[in-house]
DNA sequence: AATGAATGAGCCTTCATTCAT
DNA sequence: AATGAATGAAGGCTCATTCAT
């Protein structure tokens, strides 16, 4: 299997299932986008399930790997839960596959479905990680870590529907606002 | 037209799109779920769209007819946005129906496209307006109110994902919890 | 059975039939045509079918009628033959039915086809008749009536097809047109 | 796509649309036809549309053909025009598909329908050439060609509607009863 | 590695017709 | 005489998947 040709599927699987969705990306379209037959696919994957399952993986890993990076930083927790918040706004707006990963989740079944849990659960475990430091520190004032992360992640998940690329605020100037309404929120005073 | 019929038809559809989503509800199962043949949902509407369009419409003008009360009754501006982020909530969790309103409105078309995104943006206006005069009463700090306004809906909207009944929190306490970090992230120091 | 309403029914079928043919014209459109619900038709027809079978039958019977009053008539053989071909010409086009009865013949059954075949042959044999008065007159040079008749009334019945009312001719003149070809193609020199 | 598979759908779709008309002759019917299962035909047609625009374009080509062959060849008008009238009547009779070229025109849309307009607008054009070129040889005598040539096409297309293989004339006797009618009609005297 | 051909399952929708009221 | 409610049958079309080549 040509290692070059899945990397193609993967990317445009991923800006596919971005756009439209993944019930309503037809293999057609994808095998198209990469200029083979559809049969063709199964020589990649096994079903349209295990390519999404694929851009999934690789997509949490990124962002794990790049929060756990963070997490294993030597900045003050305050410093750590701004930059997190940050980067995950800037994953989502300039690189494919995240909304995917939000909206077409319930999708997978059985085993793939468990480790994709898996996965997103160790990115809330990270940044819960980064609460729990925060009031340790006495920095943050976090009652419930657990809640309160999916707080944060609610509201950073729901930007991608919002953004525009023309509109009043950069990507940057979003990121800065909503680490400023995430800091206000948790910090002790 | 049954009066009566069209009722659980509508219970039925909001439920079944709230579970499964829009594409992967057919219109079979909705039929089945209230004991007729498929061709008869045709006698109470035109199309699936526009079942989804009436399950959109009446959940999201419920929703905006008890934003405005809060909006209008005499509180003051913290105490309003703490009742509308508690209601928020609990219509959420308590009645189906917010997802759909949220996830598939690409599905919708033309003129009940806009119809339903006008109605959500009144439902964003009239938070914004909180905002304002929270700002205006000098309680608040926002700087951005329509960007704000987002956090906040983000944040808002992801609970029904995570929720789940027989979990460590009350559905009030939750509510409870959200609109304590909502005040401390916009309360003027 | 009020004949009223028969009369209105049979007046919009005809003109419904005529317009879009009888696969496509619905009997909800026919319904909603005259004024009632889609099942209350079934006061005044047995079937579809027997519709469209009724429609036919005063449509060619009427025209039936006025051949037959030509072919009775004391003109001459050319003349009722000038005639004749006029009078089909300008029923065709300013009567509505009649392009159903050339079109939708096929979609009888049974009985129903057999009738108006017959009455259909009635026609053609009134034609023939005039033909064979000609010949014997002296006045034609028909070798064979019946596919002569063929002949003209294919001539004849395609004018609907390409007659525009905003046209470079007008009916009469079509007629005129029309009359004098068949003219011409069987007087005998 | 196998050529022989797709040579025989238009076949039997040609036969059938002339059968039973286009909206009468199911996709089923179709498939069942050619021995596949009719989700199968989606490999060889866009839809049902499509092939309809096939099987009209193809039977049109050949019609415009042969009728341009016979006005370029160097006989005499007259000569032309009866040559044009036996083989319109032999194809006609000989090999389906002539009827849902004029009958079913109405179900094609934009630019198929388009196309179709303008091919049978060539063959009419090339008709009515004949009979220019034999009012100029001064052989004929047509006060305006464009209706006469529909008043010829009426006729000829009428025939395969009562035409029987067991009939009392043979198809070449059928054409030259017609072609002397045509003649006759128009022969300058 | 690739694909032409085919398909089973399913989808939304149309419509003539029935029937209890 | 009228109809609200319902439906069986059918239709065109989509799509993930299989398989022989």
């Amino acid at each position: 299997m040509s290692q070059e040709k899945m990397e193609q599927l993967l990317e445009h699987a991923t800006r596919l299932f971005q756009e439209r969705g993944f019930r309503a990306t037809s293999l057609e379209e994808i095998a198209e986008a990469i200029g083979i037959q559809k049969p063709s696919l199964y020589h990649y994957i096994a079903s349209k399930e295990e390519l999404l399952f694929l851009v999934m993986s690789r997509t949490i890993a990124d962002y794990n790997a790049k929060l756990r990076a963070i997490v294993e930083s030597d900045r003050s927790p305050v410093a750590k839960l701004e930059q997190a918040v940050r980067q995950h706004i800037t994953l989502q707006l300039e690189q494919p596959g995240t909304v995917t990963l939000f909206r077409d989740t319930p999708y997978l079944t059985g085993d793939r479905k468990e480790a994709i849990r898996r996965d997103l659960k160790v990115y809330r475990d990270l940044l819960q990680t980064i609460l729990r430091e925060g009031v340790e520190a006495g920095e943050l004032d976090v009652p419930d870590p657990a809640v309160t992360t999916l707080f944060i992640l609610g509201a950073l998940n729901f930007v991608h529907r919002w953004y525009r690329r023309d509109g009043r605020k950069t990507i940057p100037e979003i990121a800065g606002y909503y680490a400023d309404l995430v800091r206000r929120a948790l910090v002790r005073r």
